[in-house]
DNA sequence: AGGGTGACGATCA
DNA sequence: TTGATCGCCACCC
């Protein structure tokens, strides 16, 4: 059915949310929680749209490399750095050092 | 109705 | 290893 549309926004954002403080994911791996694992695309699309709630930590989503290709989104330059950085992450160059270490699986957090 | 874009990912060279 | 190209699927013009 045509909600099933919104259906996916709303989704990415129940994953999103659930992401705890000082963890990081990436977009593949939401989608691939989704069942859309090739569409990784629309989560990171489905994040531009989650600019519109503040609920929703999107400075804690990242690329499969733990690059952050979004910082750019954000109100500043470096604030999704600086909010990750808060979060005890440490952050080089919109690169995020020990990724395996602060990075959240939706599939073991969420079994 | 058709074409282009995009906060990605995987594969190929 | 890094760099470049293709594929994906939803949304916008």
């Amino acid at each position: 059915m045509a909600a099933d549309n919104q259906n996916f926004f709303e989704r990415v954002y129940a994953v999103a949310e659930q992401i705890p403080f000082g963890k990081v994911t990436s977009y593949g791996a939401i989608a691939k929680y989704l069942g859309a694992a090739r569409s990784a695309r629309m989560v990171g699309w489905a994040m531009n749209a989650s600019h519109l709630k503040d609920e929703i930590p999107a400075h804690r989503v990242v690329n499969r490399k733990g690059l952050l290709t979004g910082k750019h989104h954000f109100d500043g330059t470096n604030l999704m750095q600086q909010l990750l950085e808060n979060e005890g992450i440490v952050v080089i160059d919109s690169q995020i050092q020990e990724l395996d270490k602060h990075f959240w699986d939706p599939f073991i957090e969420l079994e």
